[in-house]
DNA sequence: TTATATTTTCAGTAATTTTTGAAAATTCAA
DNA sequence: TTGAATTTTCAAAAATTACTGAAAATATAA
């Protein structure tokens, strides 16, 4: 397969990819070109090697910004900006995993203390079965969150290794 | 905290959670009602509970049928069917991914494996950027789907032990 | 069988999300 | 400063996704 075309179903499939898990595909399309791109790209290459606007490049490129998934590049002497991704992927992954964590498994873990200490008799059969649930749900995120604390912290090379002789 | 208003904001909440994760709210609710839910309920349980059509809470059951979390329940003697759900948040977990791996991961590294030999000099910037990447996100996707494999046969308590001596 | 209860389908509609593009704001070289 | 280059904003339009409801299909009791 020719370059081209291997780095259009990169980009391509790396946007499907991103609407399984709540991503917009413009923005895991830009991820996907500027992680297959040596040098740093500006708005203007984005817009071209998409074919999207001018307003949706930027707007993604800020969310992807805001994700610590892209960053800034000031080029000497040039007047625009320039971006660029983290392109090892083992930095990207902790990268998400620490954001997503943040937005969506700590405030669900507040949530469900608040809800566990429900009103109400344990030998009702609705509150056991609710508190039942919630208290699980919560019990395992409390692990994963901690889990996931240390894989934030971790070396690859320390994290694969691990996981290799656990899990053979 | 009142249980039918815990309830509610449970429901809402896990809906809202389903939908950064790819998957639609309506679909996240019902899971969330029959889990907390001690008995199987019918069709018309649901649509009064959540106060939606006939068509979109058949739609939706099929939906969560097809991903292994909600089982048809036949009740002795009646004509209706019902629906209930595994209320075990391990084996839900377990059961969800079980399903994205086989429907996500699993096509992403065929891809990839077509992806990596592209043709052209590997001293080309352009190329090897782009097989670096590829080979980055093919290693780690082994790895992730080897672990996951044994996940997805592993009891609770064995998965919960090995994290906690692993990672404190 | 037949009648009735129940489930499923799906075209049309509604709601939501994404994208555009032009105007406003900002930046920076001269 | 000024003004051209560049970035940002955001209302409106387009595209996508989800939902409704009634008709068709299916299942079951009599």
């Amino acid at each position: 397969m020719k370059l081209q075309e291997a780095r259009q179903q990169f980009i391509s499939n790396w946007g499907a990819f991103g609407t399984h898990w709540g991503i917009n595909r413009t923005m895991a399309q830009i991820h996907a070109l500027l992680m297959i791109s040596p040098d740093p790209l500006t708005q203007d290459d984005i817009m071209a090697q998409l074919d999207i606007s001018r307003g949706n490049t930027n707007m993604n490129i800020r969310e992807l910004i805001n994700w610590g998934l892209v960053d800034r590049v000031i080029l000497h002497g040039e007047r625009k900006e320039y971006f660029t991704a983290e392109k090892d992927i083992w930095k990207v992954v902790r990268q998400i995993v620490k954001e997503r964590k943040k937005r969506e498994l700590e405030p669900m873990l507040q949530l469900l203390d608040k809800l566990e200490d429900v009103e109400g008799d344990k030998r009702d059969k609705q509150v056991k079965a609710f508190t039942d649930v919630v208290s699980g749900i919560k019990k395992l995120g409390k692990q994963a969150d901690k889990t996931l604390d240390v894989m934030i912290r971790a070396e690859e090379s320390w994290f694969v290794g691990s996981l290799m002789k656990l899990f053979r």
